[in-house]
DNA sequence: CTCCAGGGAGCCT
DNA sequence: AGGCTCCATGGA
């Protein structure tokens, strides 16, 4: 294993590496401690995250000075990809909205990106997270990884990479059913087949108007247009898609009623406007704050 | 026991 | 297009 550091100013703005892994963005990353999804960590003691990318296994936590990471390769590419330490933060939150909402969501998370993930396990991921909480989201990933994923030798320990669209088109109904999976298991194998097939490609999705990707991607089965938003923002580097989720709903309620509830695409369009020219990143913030407490007491997980 | 979760498909007007 | 109803499963 190779091992490095990404320093601060090597970092575009501040970086909050367990807000950005732990916010329900993505469910492909493992919290070496055990304790995904539990309360906030303190700074000193930060934890180790691992993934696995094609071949590589990839470890990465915050210090003092930055992003400390190991890996197979030098990853510090993949890193700067998937966590979004490109993109100019203290520049983007500047554009938030001055409202009570953003303001109280920005000073607790302050640090927290926008990933961009791998397309498949993004797709899969929010399939399953119909009607789920996180964490047991992240069960069934790790689950399905386990399962079906490519087994992958490193120094003597066993890592597992996402399992490819061939090998989930290949398994059976009933085989996903038990492991959990529920009515989701045919909309996983079904949608795993179509992109085995290359009926959807995220290369050319990722070039369409933001529109037009959105409705392209629900040609998926089990895939929606939240479940489309939710791939476009977080896989496939659109920055307007803002997923009309319960707590994204219940925060139009209470802190911006002037929205009101319409279709789909119209509550869309609507929210986007009063969420800056970064509605995705607004969005973001958002639903991790209202989601971990940050108003009313909410029913912890 | 009931209620609900980062919704979507299928079917009906 | 817009409005039902069902859909598994686990945790509070």
């Amino acid at each position: 294993m190779r091992s490095g550091t990404i320093e601060d100013d090597a970092i575009r703005g501040p970086v909050n590496v367990q807000a950005t892994l732990e916010s329900g963005q993505t469910f492909l990353w493992t919290r070496m401690d055990d304790k995904m999804y539990a309360s906030d960590t303190p700074k000193e003691a930060q934890p180790w995250y691992r993934t696995v990318q094609d071949r590589s296994v990839i470890d990465v936590r915050q210090t003092k000075a930055g992003l400390e990471w190991r890996g197979t390769e030098d990853v510090t590419p993949i890193l700067r990809r998937r966590l979004g330490i490109d993109d100019d933060l203290d520049s983007i939150l500047s554009t938030f909205p001055d409202e009570p909402i953003l303001r109280a969501a920005v000073d607790r998370y302050r640090g927290m990106r926008l990933v961009q993930e791998p397309f498949f396990g993004t797709v899969i991921s929010f399939i399953l997270s119909a009607q789920m909480r996180i964490p047991r989201i992240h069960r069934l990933v790790t689950t399905l990884r386990r399962e079906f994923g490519a087994e992958i030798s490193v120094e003597g320990e066993t890592h597992y990479q996402f399992p490819s669209p061939e090998s989930l088109a290949a398994t059976t109904e009933a085989e996903l059913r038990d492991l959990g999976l529920g009515y989701r298991a045919p909309y996983v194998r079904r949608t795993a087949q179509m992109i085995a097939d290359d009926d959807v490609d995220p290369q050319s999705v990722a070039e369409q108007p933001y529109e037009h990707a959105r409705e392209t991607l629900t040609q998926l089965v089990g895939v929606g247009e939240k479940v489309a938003d939710c791939i476009l923002l977080f896989s496939l580097g659109f920055d307007e898609p803002v997923p009309l989720d319960t707590w994204i709903r219940s925060a139009i309620e209470t802190h911006f009623p002037e929205v009101r509830a319409g279709t789909y695409e119209e509550t869309s369009a609507a929210i986007r406007k009063q969420f800056g020219p970064r509605p995705g990143y607004t969005q973001t913030y958002v639903f991790h704050h209202l989601r971990t407490g940050g108003e009313s007491p909410v029913p912890s997980d």
